[in-house]
RNA sequence: GGGUGAUUAGCUCAGCGGAAGAGCAUCUCGUUUACACCGAGAGGGUCGGGGGUUCGAACCCCUCAUCACCCA
């Protein structure tokens, strides 16, 4: 087959994927006797689309199970999706309110039928972008966080984790979404800086003596006032302790306590207590619960005012209800002042909307408990943060662990195993019959309505997709996993979780290690979102430009502990590097270099054939140790620099010379050799170009995905070969620098006279005259310390001097000017040296091969002194 | 208020105790039959400021500044 001109990624990439995916290379064997690798994908929403920041997580998982498949592992890659209740359940109310139509007109049973509609619709979009990216997961093992095996999980875990008392329903306050009408956890609020009023307001004493000043940023609550809070040790207020005050507007008569939660120097240093409207005031009513401070509940679900609330306020909306009493309290002169003020102010991260500190009956997680073995696994490194720095977030978080609040009053999750006889009784089952048994016949039980947090059931996914709570050979095998990769903002939500959930009921960490990636951001360094409209679609790039490009840019973008900044003209540069590898094919392809089955690397005779299957090692190597690492962007430089710096701007022009020669076959063989090294390496990395020209260059049948990964004997490396190369290459360097820098035309054909060859180098550029030659453009290349002739270019490489005769068409002023400009650099970098060697201290303290390393240094500064010095001289005389 | 990270060439970023690096951009030169999505070369940095530790600091410590993010 002929390749054509340059590479069309989208002309192959479908095909490739189509045969890959039917050639079953994707599965994991539990049944065979592979040492496993083991990554679980994090399941994306399973309505959603393919961003940016999942085409980062997906490509790194991808380029290590390419990797450890290659290298024989029982690679595992799990994929799956999530259901994501509150998200989802909004978009499909959102459309029914296209029509119309209500949730609560349709009814739970009908609703939940629509979501499964819409799952149907929408639950395929990721799963195919992500084919389109390359990767290669275990497909038929796709699971669904509410698919019946999860399902069963989650039961099994809630009526565990309640029979053991780490379940529990309570009273408390919960993060309230006034427009959702559920509760949501600590984590899904996100607290803005907003520019709000502080105001003061005056309350007066019973008896009427005095009053007492308070400020606020939420006037609205005064109405469900239950005490006043001062500090304990604030001389203002002392006297005023164990007194009563009566709430303006609503005129109850309240308590004033000491409590040390309360800022002196913040406002006049006495704050008001709304029990059940704000969290650090439950936790002062919980303190105080001996003065009967009364918990009253102002709003309703909607974020409306109660029948708890004066007459005129009942039904207004909360911010309604802000200003009347704002109104109310200056009409009565109640109001002292109003200061403008910035606070924080919760909002729902996925309504936008304001939330509400409500007091409700909820579901909890003992999550304290559950995180004790969670924190000992990372401490005792059971499980390893990479970049290690991540620990400490995990820590902090971990040790200061609130209860979770799990349920949610949604239609859209697992429906949480609780059944309520008619006087409120609780069973906790798996089923309403084992239900119906603990409450025995003929009680007539009502489910809990609610479901569960999401999480929940992302917690058990390290061992719910392996089929537990059955005993599973997969689960057996696969349990725990190697790596975790994800981004540093589900830590809590996922993570955290995670390790709790598998520590408690697998008796063991579920992963080995969490590998923490950055953020993808643009290329300011914003976060990519929606409305500020820079997102960039992954998969218009992968259009445009490749999904080989799009996933080498991630990859070598990804350096531990920086967010990424994606450029287009950083993927564009990596598209550039495949049309390379493209071209460097067709140049093979078209000097007949081919795969020969009996070529043997170790066996080569020409040193540049010795030299470049050394370098294929190193670069190998470069890459294993990188992975190991997981440092990716090491992994995706190293490959790079190989394939552009050494083997094609190198190893190929070097070795064109010579496919005239005797030397023809033994290159062909090694340049075809090295290619495929490179394909093998690249693999991973850039899977479709690597294996189009795989079977593009010769016809195979294996395909490249389920080749192994090359594994080289130290032999391969070969300094003696090493050495002459980069003789012969710095000879060309320097000829080509000089060349530029007088602006000696290309076409002009030079004689090269080099002086001061020792015995080894002479006998490797005799050898390697045609290269030399033929690089540097040089007519002929002679050895001869002969002095230099007249108005000769001369300049200095190592202990060689190269000199060009040129008189004819240099410039000598400027020849001058380079060469007195090469001797202060000379000098410069011999007086920098010479300060080193002439302290004593350094001389004393420094380590041998640094001092060695040193003296060879200003040896070789002054040699070159020497010789340019003199050239300069041999130019003066000229002129 | 507490914490974490960042600050290195015009831009985007590597490097994290022993000679300042890459890609892009810029500027020369180049129709040498793989590649102009290319080749050859060049210029460009008191590594945020200030202290300290060390024979030696972009790298370790302290401090300040600016910018991000997380938690209260």
């Amino acid at each position: 087959m002929t390749l054509d001109k340059t590479f069309e990624p989208a002309a192959i990439e479908s095909r490739h994927y189509e045969e890959w995916e039917k050639s079953g290379i994707f599965a994991a064997h539990p049944e065979g006797n592979g040492v496993p690798h083991t990554i679980m994908m994090p399941p994306p929403n399973v309505t959603g689309s393919l961003h940016m920041g999942h085409a980062l997580n997906m490509s790194l998982q991808d380029i290590l199970t390419r990797y450890y498949r290659m290298k024989g592992r029982d690679a595992l890659w799990m994929p799956g999706t999530d259901h994501a209740g509150i998200a989802t359940q909004m978009v499909v109310e959102r459309q029914l309110a296209e029509q119309g139509i209500k949730r609560t007109d349709l009814g739970r049973k009908k609703f939940l039928e629509k979501v499964w509609e819409w799952k149907g619709v929408s639950g395929g979009t990721i799963t195919t972008q992500l084919r389109k990216l390359g990767t290669t997961p275990d497909w038929p093992r796709e699971r669904f966080t509410m698919d019946d095996g999860c399902n069963k999980a989650v039961l099994k875990v809630f009526t565990q984790l309640f029979r053991e008392g780490l379940i529990y329903k309570d009273k408390r306050l919960v993060n309230w979404d006034p427009k959702l009408h559920t509760a949501v956890s600590d984590l899904e609020v996100e607290h803005k800086e907003v520019k709000g009023k502080l105001y003061h307001v005056r309350y007066p004493l019973e008896d009427g003596s005095d009053s007492i000043k308070i400020a606020t940023t939420r006037p609205e609550t005064i109405l469900a006032d239950g005490a006043i809070a001062v500090h304990p040790d604030d001389e203002r207020y002392k006297h005023l302790v164990g007194k009563f005050a009566v709430v303006p507007v609503c005129n109850r008569i309240i308590p004033i306590i000491a409590d040390e939660y309360v800022e002196p120097e913040f406002g006049s240093g006495a704050v008001k207590i709304t029990a059940a409207h704000d969290f650090n005031d439950f936790q002062v009513y919980k303190r105080h619960k001996e003065k009967g401070i009364p918990l009253i509940n102002l709003m309703t679900i909607d974020g409306k005012m109660n029948e708890n609330c004066p007459e005129g306020y009942v039904g207004l909306d909360r911010f309604d209800a802000r200003k009347k009493i704002v109104a109310d309290l200056e009409e009565l002169e109640y109001l002292e002042k109003v200061e403008d003020h910035v606070h924080k102010v919760p909002y729902g991260d996925r309504s936008g909307v304001v939330l509400e500190p409500y007091l409700t009956d909820q579901w909890y997680v003992d999550a304290a408990t559950l995180a004790k073995p969670a924190i000992e696994a990372v401490e005792t490194g059971k499980t390893k943060f990479v970049p290690q720095q991540w620990e400490n977030t995990y820590f902090a978080w971990m040790r200061a662990i609130e209860p979770w609040c799990i349920s949610r009053q949604l239609w859209w999750g697992h429906q949480i195993p609780a059944w309520y006889d008619k006087d409120g009784k609780i069973y906790v089952a798996e089923t309403e019959e084992e239900a119906q048994q603990q409450a025995g016949a003929g009680i007539k039980l009502t489910r809990d309505p609610d479901v569960l947090d999401t999480w929940f059931s992302s917690a058990l996914w390290p061992f719910s997709t392996l089929g537990w709570p059955e005993k599973t050979p997969e689960l057996n095998k696969y349990y725990p996993g190697d790596v975790l990769v994800t981004g540093f903002d589900i830590i809590f939500f996922w993570v955290a979780r995670m390790m709790m959930m598998g520590c408690h009921f697998m008796g063991d960490v579920p992963f080995k290690t969490v590998y923490i990636h950055a953020l993808v951001r643009d290329a300011k360094g914003q976060k990519m979102s929606k409305s500020k409209g820079n997102v960039i679609d992954p998969l218009d790039l992968t259009q445009k430009y490749g999904a080989d490009a799009v996933r080498f840019t991630l990859c070598a973008m990804a350096a531990q502990g920086r967010d990424i900044r994606l450029s287009e003209q950083r993927v564009e540069g990596y598209r550039n590097f495949a049309t390379k590898i493209w071209n460097a094919a067709r140049y093979l392809e078209m000097n007949n270099c081919k795969p020969d089955a009996a070529f043997k690397p170790e066996g080569v005779s020409h040193v540049l054939n010795q030299w470049i299957v050394g370098e294929t090692a190193k670069a190998c190597a470069g890459i294993d140790k990188a992975l190991a690492e997981y440092k990716f962007n090491d992994a995706a430089n190293t490959i790079y620099d190989f394939v552009w710096g050494t083997f094609c701007d190198w190893y190929l022009e070097l070795t064109k010379p010579l496919l005239d020669t005797d030397h023809a076959p033994e290159i062909k063989s090694t340049a075809a050799w090295v290619f495929d090294q490179i394909l093998l390496m690249l693999n991973p990395f850039m899977p479709f170009i690597s294996e189009e020209l795989f079977a593009g260059i010769t016809a195979r049948k294996e395909r490249l995905l389920a080749s192994k990964w090359p594994e080289y004997p130290a032999s391969f490396a070969n300094a003696e070969a090493e050495k002459e190369i980069a003789l012969v290459q710095s000879v060309i360097s320097e000829i080509r620098s000089v060349r530029n820098d007088m602006n000696i035309p290309a076409s002009a054909k030079l004689h090269l006279q080099i002086r001061g060859v020792g015995a080894a180098e002479k006998a490797a550029l005799t050898a390697h005259d045609p290269l030399v030659k033929r690089m540097a453009r040089l007519e002929s290349v002679t050895l001869s310390d002969d002095a230099a002739p007249k108005g000769a270019i001369q300049s200095v490489v190592g202990n060689l001097t190269l000199v060009l005769p040129v008189a004819d068409i240099i410039d000598i002023s400027k020849e001058k000017t380079r060469l007195q400009k090469e001797i202060e650099k000379q000098t410069a970098e011999l007086k920098r040296v010479e300060a080193k060697l002439g302290n004593e201290q350094f001389v004393a303290n420094a380590p041998e091969e640094i001092i060695a390393e040193q003296n060879a240094r200003k040896a070789e500064a002054s040699a070159a002194i020497a010789k340019l010095s003199a050239a300069l001289k041999a130019i003066g005389e000229a002129a």
